[in-house]
RNA sequence: CGCGGGAUGGAGCAGUCUGGCAGCUCGUCGGGCUCAUAACCCGAAGGUCACAGGUUCAAAUCCUGUUCCCGCAACCA
């Protein structure tokens, strides 16, 4: 509910907005879900196999394969997860592994046979190749899925033992939909609520022959779900499938990912906080977003560029430059306005079609700098005609001056219905300034009604402002020093929030006393830190911890850690860790960090006064 | 050989599908203008289009190979 509630509120303040902005546990999603599979089963796609699988005594859970641990059948190496080996490479089932124990509790896990429902997706395939190449997918997303269909399609499982969350499977107790079967059924169930609010047709719109169009918008690392499973679904319990799929790649901030460190792990909230303004990030990303899957980078300092030179300089300078002269000689009105041809039988009607295209195409960035284009033009126009000569004879030229300002300011007017999408709130101010509101496409080259009122003309140069670098660079710090997560990164969000894993796991039991005293927990002084060559996520940290050595450990901290900063510091490690051999070497311990889905990990920090090597307890 | 994307003046990008003089914005330099929010207009410098080979009258673009970078996955004790 509370990530609810944020999301809501950064997407409204994005100026994103939905006609009915839903949760998956919703009473129409868990009806829609059982109706779902209940036909599916009619349909013959359901079977049920019983499986094989480790469950923890202690827990009364069911233990997915990365919560196993033990013996390698292959190397003999220890402490290896269920489903391959990291020391010598090989990969097995968790069953084969020997002297298995449970993650969670330690407690050796039994085998134990469960039922699990599957959806028989092996029997979609020549549904799924032929949908994936209609014209649904973009092509670098049909060619994912090639690979896919390369390694033939296994039956999905759909099935969950409790403890878990969802919804419970019909006349199957104790069995849950696992939640990407009911993720998507969500747009259903969303929309649903949305017909009982409106009075709409559900069935209409839902039906297999429906010529209502469809479309998700996705991130690509959700594709999997969305063309492969989603389709299937619906095909084979009777409802229409999607008619495209627009994946787009991810976010990069400088050229990077998004790293706490560098102060670069930019939140909705921060930019709001900070920049105030979410048309600077909405105009940015439709400058460089297109069609295709390719990742977006944000770079701070173009941005600013960007913003300052294309929205103020350019486009609401127009506005500003002819404004005040309507204002000066005209009493602030416009003259006659009529069709300029320059300005727009030429210019305008020449682009007109060309943006309507990019935007349908996705490829906002050939709009943007198709409508930039335009405004160059009528800035050009305006240096051309030389206003400001005409004025200083202003009873000679009276007419042709009134009637530049009029074309220039027409220009503006034109110019804002094609951004009309992009900066819809500064637009609106505009429709108010021009006394045109809710100006649409075909407005496009028509003429505003009403003049433009004399108290409004100051108002044109207070539309938008720059950005002050200053405000980038307070962002930064913040994001640097205040490491307090805040949710919500920006990123390419998916209308229902996928979750990941079950984490709830049935409470109740405690350690002792005498548990808690094994773990040998020690201040640990940090004497060096560097990068490991090869490794993404980990650093290699030296620990003094005053023994006699000091201790070589791995953290999987570097996307929240500049090596360098951590020289010096104290922190908390469990010193009577088994050493484990990874990947780049032995570790000989473990460094703690807190982290959840929201941040992480920031890594512990003892008071002054805790010497390496003091015992914590 | 795990998968996908990329490499084009100092920065950010278009152009590649469909081969035909290498383009846009920012920055820099020079000039103009003064209506405008250090804005706007004109001009200049700056690129062996990552590298190598091939096809062609002609290659940034098509083919083959190589290098480097980014994202995913893996490593997170």
């Amino acid at each position: 509910d509370a990530v609810h509630k944020e999301h809501s509120a950064d997407f409204k303040e994005f100026l994103i907005e939905f006609d009915n902005y839903y949760s998956t546990n919703a009473p129409e999603n868990k009806e829609l879900s059982q109706t779902i599979y209940k036909k599916l089963k009619a349909n013959g796609k359901i079977a049920t196999k019983t499986i094989e699988q480790f469950y923890d005594p202690v827990k009364n859970m069911f233990l997915p394969d990365r919560f196993i641990k033990g013996e390698c059948p292959k190397c003999h190496a220890k402490d290896q997860y269920g489903d391959s080996c990291e020391v010598c490479g090989a990969t097995y089932n968790p069953t084969e592994l020997i002297n298995a124990y449970s993650a969670v509790s330690g407690a050796a896990p039994i085998r134990k046979e469960t039922e699990h429902y599957f959806f028989k997706l092996s029997e979609c395939e020549d549904f799924l190749k032929t949908w994936t190449r209609s014209g649904t997918l973009q092509g670098e997303a049909a060619n994912k899925m090639g690979e896919w269909f390369e390694h033939g399609l296994n039956d999905w499982d759909i099935s969950r033992d409790a403890p878990y969350f969802g919804f419970e499977i019909p006349d199957a107790p104790g069995k849950y939909f696992y939640v990407w079967l009911d993720a998507p059924i969500g747009y259903m169930a969303s929309f649903k609520k949305l017909c009982e609010l409106q009075g709409l047709d559900f069935d209409e719109y839902w039906k297999q022959d429906s010529t209502t169009e469809l479309y998700h918008f996705i991130g690509k690392d959700i594709l999997y779900f969305h063309a492969l499973f989603w389709p299937a679904t619906l095909e084979y319990s009777g409802y229409r499938k999607p008619t495209q799929i627009f994946a787009h790649g991810f976010l990069t901030v400088n050229g990077e990912k998004m790293s706490k460190s560098r102060g670069t792990f930019v939140t909705a909230r921060s930019y709001l906080d900070h920049i105030k303004n979410p048309e600077y990030l909405r105009y940015y990303y439709a400058a460089k977003l297109n069609g295709t899957m390719e990742d977006i980078d944000l770079n701070l300092e173009d941005f600013v560029a960007r913003v300052n030179s294309d929205l103020v300089g350019k486009y609401i300078n127009i506005a500003s430059r002819t404004a005040n002269i309507l204002n000066k000689y005209f009493h602030g009105k416009l003259g006659e306005p009529q069709i300029n041809k320059d300005l727009y039988a030429v210019a305008l009607v020449d682009i007109e079609d060309e943006i309507k295209f990019a935007y349908q195409q996705r490829d906002y960035s050939k709009a943007v700098r198709l409508i930039m284009g335009y405004a160059d033009v009528v800035n050009q126009y305006i240096q051309a005609k030389q206003p400001w000569v005409l004025a200083k004879e202003f009873d000679l030229n009276k007419t042709e001056l009134h009637q530049i300002c009029t074309n220039a300011l027409l220009g503006f007017y034109n110019l804002s219905i094609l951004v009309k999408p992009i900066l819809p709130a500064l637009v609106k101010d505009v429709e108010k300034l021009f006394g045109t509101p809710d100006l649409m496409w075909d407005d496009l080259g028509t003429k505003p009604t009403a003049s433009i009122r004399a108290k409004s003309v100051q108002e044109f140069q207070h539309l938008m402002t720059r950005i002050d670098p200053k405000a980038i660079e307070a962002m930064i710090e913040a994001n640097k020093e205040n490491l307090t997560p805040t949710p919500a990164i920006i990123k390419t969000a998916s209308p229902v929030a996928p979750v990941t894993a079950p984490n709830d796991v049935a409470e109740g039991l405690y350690i002792s006393i005498d548990d808690f005293t094994k773990v040998d927990l020690r201040i640990a002084k940090i004497v060096n830190a560097e990068h490991v060559e090869g490794a993404e996520k980990l650093l290699k940290l030296t620990l003094d911890i005053g023994e006699a050595t000091t201790r070589q450990v791995f953290a999987g901290i570097k996307s929240a850690y500049d090596p360098a900063t951590l020289v010096g510091r104290n922190t908390v490690m469990v010193a009577n860790l088994a050493p484990r051999k990874m990947k780049f070497g032995m570790s000989q311990g473990m460094v703690l960090a807190a982290s959840d889905e929201h941040g992480g990990p920031f890594i512990l920090s003892p008071d002054v006064g805790a010497m390496p090597g003091m015992r914590v307890k």
